[in-house]
DNA sequence: GTCTATATAGTGATAGAC
DNA sequence: GTCTATCACTATATAGAC
Protein backbone atom coordinates (compact mmCIF):
# COMPACT_ATOMS: atom_id res chain seq x y z
CA UNK A 1 0.00 0.00 0.00
CA UNK A 2 1.39 3.09 -1.12
CA UNK A 3 -0.74 6.10 -0.28
CA UNK A 4 -4.15 6.93 0.63
CA UNK A 5 -6.23 9.24 -1.44
CA UNK A 6 -5.33 12.71 -0.50
CA UNK A 7 -7.70 15.76 -0.75
CA UNK A 8 -4.98 18.64 -0.68
CA UNK A 9 -2.48 18.14 -3.43
CA UNK A 10 0.92 16.71 -2.60
CA UNK A 11 2.94 16.08 0.39
CA UNK A 12 5.88 14.65 -1.09
CA UNK A 13 9.06 15.25 0.27
CA UNK A 14 10.76 16.13 -2.58
CA UNK A 15 8.90 19.32 -3.72
CA UNK A 16 11.60 21.22 -3.28
CA UNK A 17 13.91 19.79 -5.92
CA UNK A 18 10.99 19.31 -8.24
CA UNK A 19 10.38 23.44 -7.65
CA UNK A 20 13.62 24.13 -8.38
CA UNK A 21 13.47 21.53 -11.75
CA UNK A 22 10.04 23.04 -12.82
CA UNK A 23 11.38 26.52 -12.71
CA UNK A 24 14.83 25.37 -14.52
CA UNK A 25 12.79 24.09 -17.28
CA UNK A 26 10.51 26.56 -17.83
CA UNK A 27 13.16 29.48 -17.30
CA UNK A 28 14.72 27.70 -20.25
CA UNK A 29 12.13 27.43 -22.38
CA UNK A 30 9.92 30.98 -22.08
CA UNK A 31 12.64 32.88 -20.30
CA UNK A 32 12.71 34.18 -16.34
CA UNK A 33 10.43 37.22 -17.20
CA UNK A 34 8.13 35.62 -18.94
CA UNK A 35 7.60 32.80 -16.23
CA UNK A 36 4.74 33.55 -13.44
CA UNK A 37 5.33 32.07 -9.86
CA UNK A 38 1.75 30.28 -11.34
CA UNK A 39 3.20 28.82 -14.01
CA UNK A 40 5.92 27.05 -12.36
CA UNK A 41 3.60 26.03 -9.41
CA UNK A 42 1.27 24.52 -12.29
CA UNK A 43 4.54 22.17 -13.42
CA UNK A 44 5.07 21.13 -10.18
CA UNK A 45 1.31 20.51 -9.40
CA UNK A 46 0.57 22.46 -6.62
CA UNK A 47 -0.75 26.07 -5.90
CA UNK A 48 1.28 29.45 -6.38
CA UNK A 49 1.63 30.41 -2.59
CA UNK A 50 3.10 26.43 -1.77
CA UNK A 51 6.33 27.60 -3.61
CA UNK A 52 7.17 30.03 -1.39
CA UNK A 53 7.98 27.40 0.68
CA UNK A 54 10.83 26.48 -0.72
CA UNK A 55 11.66 29.68 -1.66
CA UNK A 56 11.98 33.20 -0.59
CA UNK A 57 10.99 34.91 -4.05
CA UNK A 58 11.47 34.09 -7.64
CA UNK A 59 15.13 35.94 -7.89
CA UNK A 60 16.32 33.37 -5.47
CA UNK A 61 15.18 30.54 -7.73
CA UNK A 62 16.98 31.95 -10.33
CA UNK A 63 19.78 32.64 -8.89
CA UNK A 64 20.07 29.28 -7.26
CA UNK A 65 19.90 27.97 -10.68
CA UNK A 66 22.78 29.38 -12.11
CA UNK A 67 24.68 28.95 -8.92
CA UNK A 68 24.18 25.59 -8.36
CA UNK A 69 25.46 25.16 -12.00
CA UNK A 70 28.51 27.49 -11.82
CA UNK A 71 29.73 25.45 -8.97
CA UNK A 72 28.91 22.01 -10.28
CA UNK A 73 31.15 22.88 -13.50
CA UNK A 74 34.02 24.48 -11.16
CA UNK A 75 33.99 21.43 -8.92
CA UNK A 76 34.31 19.06 -12.18
CA UNK A 77 36.31 21.05 -14.31
CA UNK A 78 39.62 18.35 -14.26
CA UNK A 79 42.77 19.50 -12.52
CA UNK A 80 45.52 17.66 -14.48
CA UNK A 81 48.35 20.25 -13.16
CA UNK A 82 50.81 17.63 -13.08
CA UNK A 83 50.38 16.65 -17.06
CA UNK A 84 51.34 18.91 -20.08
CA UNK A 85 49.96 22.02 -21.23
CA UNK A 86 48.41 19.89 -24.27
CA UNK A 87 46.85 17.13 -22.41
CA UNK A 88 45.44 19.67 -20.05
CA UNK A 89 44.09 21.66 -23.10
CA UNK A 90 42.64 18.35 -25.06
CA UNK A 91 41.10 17.47 -21.19
CA UNK A 92 39.75 20.49 -20.84
CA UNK A 93 37.94 20.84 -24.21
CA UNK A 94 36.67 17.25 -23.86
CA UNK A 95 35.35 18.29 -20.62
CA UNK A 96 33.83 21.05 -21.24
CA UNK A 97 31.83 19.86 -24.58
CA UNK A 98 30.55 17.08 -22.52
CA UNK A 99 29.26 18.99 -19.35
CA UNK A 100 27.27 21.84 -21.41
CA UNK A 101 26.13 19.00 -23.47
CA UNK A 102 24.63 17.14 -20.81
CA UNK A 103 23.03 20.06 -19.55
CA UNK A 104 21.39 22.47 -22.10
CA UNK A 105 18.79 23.91 -19.70
CA UNK A 106 21.33 24.92 -17.28
CA UNK A 107 23.48 26.70 -19.83
CA UNK A 108 20.89 28.44 -21.20
CA UNK A 109 19.68 29.62 -18.71
CA UNK A 110 23.39 30.47 -17.21
CA UNK A 111 23.92 32.86 -20.78
CA UNK A 112 20.62 34.07 -21.14
CA UNK A 113 19.15 35.15 -17.54
CA UNK A 114 22.30 37.11 -16.61
CA UNK A 115 20.49 40.52 -16.99
CA UNK A 116 17.24 39.47 -14.69
CA UNK A 117 19.93 38.68 -11.61
CA UNK A 118 20.31 41.51 -9.07
CA UNK A 119 23.21 43.83 -8.79
CA UNK A 120 24.97 41.16 -6.01
CA UNK A 121 23.80 38.34 -7.59
CA UNK A 122 25.09 38.90 -10.70
CA UNK A 123 28.55 40.04 -9.54
CA UNK A 124 28.71 36.54 -7.58
CA UNK A 125 27.61 34.58 -10.64
CA UNK A 126 30.65 36.69 -12.84
CA UNK A 127 33.16 35.33 -9.89
CA UNK A 128 32.68 32.27 -10.69
CA UNK A 129 32.33 32.73 -14.17
CA UNK A 130 35.75 34.42 -14.45
CA UNK A 131 37.06 31.65 -12.10
CA UNK A 132 36.36 29.31 -14.71
CA UNK A 133 37.84 31.23 -17.67
CA UNK A 134 41.11 31.54 -15.67
CA UNK A 135 41.54 28.29 -15.16
CA UNK A 136 41.96 27.54 -19.23
CA UNK A 137 43.92 31.07 -19.29
CA UNK A 138 45.94 29.57 -16.85
CA UNK A 139 46.49 26.07 -19.21
CA UNK A 140 47.37 28.97 -22.17
CA UNK A 141 49.78 30.65 -20.30
CA UNK A 142 51.72 27.61 -19.28
CA UNK A 143 51.89 26.44 -22.60
CA UNK A 144 53.01 29.42 -24.20
CA UNK A 145 56.06 29.67 -21.33
CA UNK A 146 56.88 26.32 -22.31
CA UNK A 147 56.99 26.78 -26.04
CA UNK A 148 53.93 24.26 -26.84
CA UNK A 149 51.39 26.80 -27.97
CA UNK A 150 51.96 29.67 -29.95
CA UNK A 151 49.64 32.40 -28.75
CA UNK A 152 49.64 35.94 -28.96
CA UNK A 153 46.67 37.33 -26.71
CA UNK A 154 46.74 34.24 -23.73
CA UNK A 155 43.06 35.91 -22.76
CA UNK A 156 41.70 37.07 -26.21
CA UNK A 157 42.20 33.05 -27.28
CA UNK A 158 40.99 31.80 -23.69
CA UNK A 159 37.27 33.80 -25.04
CA UNK A 160 37.36 32.75 -28.49
CA UNK A 161 37.62 29.34 -27.06
CA UNK A 162 35.32 29.02 -24.86
CA UNK A 163 32.80 30.96 -27.13
CA UNK A 164 33.75 28.41 -30.10
CA UNK A 165 33.04 25.46 -27.26
CA UNK A 166 29.47 26.50 -26.01
CA UNK A 167 28.12 27.56 -29.36
CA UNK A 168 28.32 23.81 -29.96
CA UNK A 169 25.09 23.86 -27.27
CA UNK A 170 22.93 25.97 -29.92
CA UNK A 171 22.59 22.96 -32.34
CA UNK A 172 23.95 19.70 -31.22
CA UNK A 173 21.23 17.40 -30.42
CA UNK A 174 22.02 13.84 -28.97
CA UNK A 175 20.78 11.16 -31.79
CA UNK A 176 22.06 13.79 -34.84
CA UNK A 177 24.10 13.23 -37.23
CA UNK A 178 27.20 13.72 -35.40
CA UNK A 179 28.36 11.40 -32.12
CA UNK A 180 29.84 13.89 -28.67
CA UNK A 181 32.75 11.77 -29.51
CA UNK A 182 32.64 13.38 -33.39
CA UNK A 183 31.95 16.67 -32.14
CA UNK A 184 34.90 16.34 -29.70
CA UNK A 185 36.79 15.16 -32.02
CA UNK A 186 36.78 18.14 -34.03
CA UNK A 187 36.92 20.87 -31.93
CA UNK A 188 39.87 19.75 -30.00
CA UNK A 189 40.88 19.44 -34.03
CA UNK A 190 40.09 23.33 -34.84
CA UNK A 191 41.60 24.48 -30.72
CA UNK A 192 44.64 22.83 -31.07
CA UNK A 193 45.66 23.66 -34.73
CA UNK A 194 44.35 27.59 -33.41
CA UNK A 195 47.11 27.51 -30.51
CA UNK A 196 49.85 26.24 -32.85
CA UNK A 197 50.09 23.19 -30.85
CA UNK B 1 11.42 80.69 -35.36
CA UNK B 2 11.86 76.58 -34.44
CA UNK B 3 8.13 76.05 -32.78
CA UNK B 4 5.88 77.49 -30.15
CA UNK B 5 5.53 75.78 -27.30
CA UNK B 6 3.45 72.87 -27.20
CA UNK B 7 0.77 71.43 -24.67
CA UNK B 8 0.36 67.91 -25.70
CA UNK B 9 4.19 66.03 -26.35
CA UNK B 10 5.69 65.71 -29.30
CA UNK B 11 4.20 66.18 -33.05
CA UNK B 12 7.59 65.44 -34.14
CA UNK B 13 7.91 63.72 -37.36
CA UNK B 14 9.95 61.55 -36.48
CA UNK B 15 8.65 59.64 -33.05
CA UNK B 16 8.34 56.05 -35.61
CA UNK B 17 12.22 56.23 -35.98
CA UNK B 18 12.24 57.15 -32.14
CA UNK B 19 10.12 54.07 -31.37
CA UNK B 20 12.09 51.76 -32.76
CA UNK B 21 15.60 53.23 -31.00
CA UNK B 22 13.96 53.48 -27.31
CA UNK B 23 12.47 49.75 -28.01
CA UNK B 24 16.05 48.84 -29.41
CA UNK B 25 17.71 49.97 -26.26
CA UNK B 26 15.41 48.99 -23.50
CA UNK B 27 14.99 45.08 -24.76
CA UNK B 28 18.75 44.94 -24.86
CA UNK B 29 18.85 46.46 -21.61
CA UNK B 30 15.86 44.50 -19.98
CA UNK B 31 14.38 41.65 -22.09
CA UNK B 32 11.91 41.81 -24.43
CA UNK B 33 9.26 40.17 -21.50
CA UNK B 34 10.13 42.68 -18.77
CA UNK B 35 10.42 45.77 -21.22
CA UNK B 36 6.67 47.46 -20.98
CA UNK B 37 5.06 49.77 -23.76
CA UNK B 38 4.97 52.47 -20.75
CA UNK B 39 8.27 52.16 -20.33
CA UNK B 40 9.26 52.73 -24.30
CA UNK B 41 7.09 55.18 -24.29
CA UNK B 42 8.71 57.18 -21.25
CA UNK B 43 11.81 56.60 -22.87
CA UNK B 44 10.81 58.13 -26.14
CA UNK B 45 8.93 61.21 -24.35
CA UNK B 46 4.97 59.99 -25.35
CA UNK B 47 1.91 58.35 -23.68
CA UNK B 48 1.81 54.87 -24.01
CA UNK B 49 -1.18 54.73 -26.41
CA UNK B 50 1.04 56.54 -29.32
CA UNK B 51 2.94 53.87 -29.53
CA UNK B 52 -0.07 52.40 -31.39
CA UNK B 53 0.60 55.02 -34.22
CA UNK B 54 3.73 53.59 -34.88
CA UNK B 55 3.39 49.47 -34.14
CA UNK B 56 0.74 47.43 -34.26
CA UNK B 57 1.66 45.65 -31.20
CA UNK B 58 5.14 44.92 -29.17
CA UNK B 59 5.99 41.78 -30.92
CA UNK B 60 5.97 43.39 -34.76
CA UNK B 61 8.00 45.86 -32.34
CA UNK B 62 10.47 42.92 -31.90
CA UNK B 63 10.20 41.64 -35.18
CA UNK B 64 10.80 44.67 -37.09
CA UNK B 65 14.44 45.14 -35.27
CA UNK B 66 15.55 41.52 -35.87
CA UNK B 67 14.43 41.83 -39.45
CA UNK B 68 16.02 44.60 -40.07
CA UNK B 69 19.34 43.93 -38.25
CA UNK B 70 19.07 40.54 -40.28
CA UNK B 71 18.46 42.39 -43.27
CA UNK B 72 21.12 44.76 -42.92
CA UNK B 73 23.84 42.08 -42.46
CA UNK B 74 22.98 39.94 -45.19
CA UNK B 75 22.95 43.24 -47.62
CA UNK B 76 26.07 44.31 -46.19
CA UNK B 77 28.09 40.95 -46.28
CA UNK B 78 30.96 41.38 -49.12
CA UNK B 79 30.56 39.29 -51.69
CA UNK B 80 33.88 38.55 -53.02
CA UNK B 81 32.90 35.88 -55.27
CA UNK B 82 35.70 36.41 -57.72
CA UNK B 83 38.74 36.58 -54.66
CA UNK B 84 40.00 33.41 -53.59
CA UNK B 85 38.69 31.55 -50.92
CA UNK B 86 41.47 32.61 -48.12
CA UNK B 87 40.97 35.88 -49.20
CA UNK B 88 37.47 35.43 -48.95
CA UNK B 89 37.67 33.98 -45.87
CA UNK B 90 39.72 37.03 -44.31
CA UNK B 91 37.22 39.54 -45.57
CA UNK B 92 34.33 37.47 -44.17
CA UNK B 93 35.86 37.15 -40.59
CA UNK B 94 36.88 41.40 -40.71
CA UNK B 95 33.38 42.21 -41.38
CA UNK B 96 31.71 40.37 -39.50
CA UNK B 97 33.34 41.22 -36.00
CA UNK B 98 33.35 44.83 -37.26
CA UNK B 99 29.93 44.72 -38.47
CA UNK B 100 28.63 43.23 -35.07
CA UNK B 101 30.80 45.17 -32.71
CA UNK B 102 29.26 48.14 -34.55
CA UNK B 103 25.45 47.06 -33.25
CA UNK B 104 25.56 45.70 -29.74
CA UNK B 105 22.12 46.15 -29.52
CA UNK B 106 20.80 45.07 -32.49
CA UNK B 107 23.23 41.64 -31.86
CA UNK B 108 21.92 40.98 -28.25
CA UNK B 109 18.57 41.26 -29.22
CA UNK B 110 19.03 39.13 -32.11
CA UNK B 111 20.88 35.79 -30.29
CA UNK B 112 18.73 36.62 -26.72
CA UNK B 113 15.36 37.22 -27.99
CA UNK B 114 14.42 34.50 -30.39
CA UNK B 115 12.22 32.42 -28.10
CA UNK B 116 9.81 35.67 -27.39
CA UNK B 117 9.01 35.80 -31.28
CA UNK B 118 5.92 34.11 -33.18
CA UNK B 119 6.25 31.14 -34.03
CA UNK B 120 6.42 32.14 -37.79
CA UNK B 121 8.39 35.34 -37.07
CA UNK B 122 11.10 33.20 -35.78
CA UNK B 123 11.00 31.18 -38.62
CA UNK B 124 11.29 33.99 -40.96
CA UNK B 125 14.71 34.90 -38.70
CA UNK B 126 15.46 31.78 -38.50
CA UNK B 127 16.18 31.79 -42.59
CA UNK B 128 17.72 34.83 -42.65
CA UNK B 129 20.88 33.45 -40.46
CA UNK B 130 20.36 30.46 -42.16
CA UNK B 131 21.33 32.45 -45.38
CA UNK B 132 24.58 34.17 -43.43
CA UNK B 133 25.50 30.74 -42.36
CA UNK B 134 25.45 29.48 -45.68
CA UNK B 135 27.45 31.93 -46.96
CA UNK B 136 30.78 31.32 -45.00
CA UNK B 137 29.90 27.69 -45.27
CA UNK B 138 29.89 28.19 -49.13
CA UNK B 139 33.78 29.97 -48.81
CA UNK B 140 34.86 26.84 -46.70
CA UNK B 141 34.06 24.71 -49.32
CA UNK B 142 35.56 26.14 -51.84
CA UNK B 143 38.69 26.14 -50.25
CA UNK B 144 38.05 22.75 -49.59
CA UNK B 145 37.49 22.15 -53.13
CA UNK B 146 40.69 23.93 -54.56
CA UNK B 147 42.84 22.38 -51.87
CA UNK B 148 43.35 25.48 -49.34
CA UNK B 149 41.73 24.66 -46.47
CA UNK B 150 41.88 21.45 -44.46
CA UNK B 151 38.38 21.18 -43.11
CA UNK B 152 36.99 17.93 -42.02
CA UNK B 153 33.47 19.26 -41.78
CA UNK B 154 32.58 22.48 -43.06
CA UNK B 155 29.25 22.70 -41.31
CA UNK B 156 30.78 21.94 -37.90
CA UNK B 157 33.56 24.59 -38.32
CA UNK B 158 31.07 26.88 -40.11
CA UNK B 159 28.75 27.20 -36.70
CA UNK B 160 32.33 27.09 -34.20
CA UNK B 161 33.52 30.36 -36.33
CA UNK B 162 30.61 32.04 -35.88
CA UNK B 163 30.36 31.21 -32.36
CA UNK B 164 33.94 32.44 -31.74
CA UNK B 165 33.55 35.81 -33.93
CA UNK B 166 30.29 36.85 -32.52
CA UNK B 167 31.60 36.05 -29.07
CA UNK B 168 33.73 39.22 -29.29
CA UNK B 169 30.71 41.15 -28.54
CA UNK B 170 30.38 39.84 -25.13
CA UNK B 171 33.64 41.42 -23.94
CA UNK B 172 34.84 44.12 -26.55
CA UNK B 173 34.60 47.64 -25.74
CA UNK B 174 35.66 50.83 -27.87
CA UNK B 175 38.67 52.09 -25.83
CA UNK B 176 39.63 49.36 -24.09
CA UNK B 177 43.28 47.31 -23.77
CA UNK B 178 42.70 46.38 -27.80
CA UNK B 179 41.96 48.13 -31.04
CA UNK B 180 39.51 46.75 -33.22
CA UNK B 181 42.06 46.00 -36.13
CA UNK B 182 44.11 43.90 -33.02
CA UNK B 183 40.91 42.07 -32.07
CA UNK B 184 40.42 41.57 -36.22
CA UNK B 185 44.28 40.78 -36.58
CA UNK B 186 44.14 38.30 -33.65
CA UNK B 187 40.85 36.44 -34.97
CA UNK B 188 41.26 36.49 -38.52
CA UNK B 189 44.88 33.92 -36.91
CA UNK B 190 42.89 32.17 -35.32
CA UNK B 191 40.37 31.31 -37.82
CA UNK B 192 43.34 31.01 -40.77
CA UNK B 193 45.00 28.38 -38.47
CA UNK B 194 41.87 26.33 -37.50
CA UNK B 195 41.11 25.98 -41.18
CA UNK B 196 44.70 24.79 -41.81
CA UNK B 197 45.24 28.02 -44.42
C1' DG C 1 2.96 21.91 3.85
C1' DT C 2 -0.71 23.14 0.94
C1' DC C 3 -4.84 25.34 0.35
C1' DT C 4 -7.93 29.57 -0.78
C1' DA C 5 -8.36 34.30 -0.86
C1' DT C 6 -6.58 38.67 -1.31
C1' DA C 7 -3.58 43.06 -1.38
C1' DT C 8 -1.25 45.86 -4.45
C1' DA C 9 0.54 46.84 -8.63
C1' DG C 10 1.45 46.33 -13.26
C1' DT C 11 0.33 44.49 -18.19
C1' DG C 12 -1.05 45.16 -23.53
C1' DA C 13 -4.23 47.26 -26.00
C1' DT C 14 -8.34 50.32 -27.24
C1' DA C 15 -11.75 54.42 -27.36
C1' DG C 16 -12.70 58.88 -27.89
C1' DA C 17 -11.47 63.93 -26.87
C1' DC C 18 -8.72 67.47 -28.83
C1' DG D 1 -0.75 62.34 -33.64
C1' DT D 2 -1.00 62.52 -28.81
C1' DC D 3 -3.63 62.79 -24.86
C1' DT D 4 -6.47 60.76 -20.85
C1' DA D 5 -9.09 57.15 -19.20
C1' DT D 6 -10.21 52.60 -19.07
C1' DC D 7 -10.93 47.40 -19.87
C1' DA D 8 -9.75 42.90 -18.86
C1' DC D 9 -6.10 40.43 -17.25
C1' DT D 10 -1.94 38.98 -14.98
C1' DA D 11 1.88 39.57 -11.82
C1' DT D 12 4.44 38.67 -7.04
C1' DA D 13 3.81 37.96 -2.60
C1' DT D 14 1.30 37.33 1.86
C1' DA D 15 -2.37 35.83 5.49
C1' DG D 16 -4.79 32.63 7.68
C1' DA D 17 -7.65 28.19 7.45
C1' DC D 18 -6.90 23.33 7.65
Amino acid sequence: MKHMARTQGSHSDITGPRVRAAALKLFARGGYAAVSMRAIAAEVGVQAGALYNYTPDKQSLLFDLMSAHMTELLDQTPDGSDADPRAQLHSFVDFHIRFHADRPDEVFIAYMELRNLTEENFARIEALRRQYEDHLEDILRSGVSSGVFNVRDTKIVTLAIIAMLTGVNTWFRAGGRLSLDEVVTQYWDMVRKAVGA
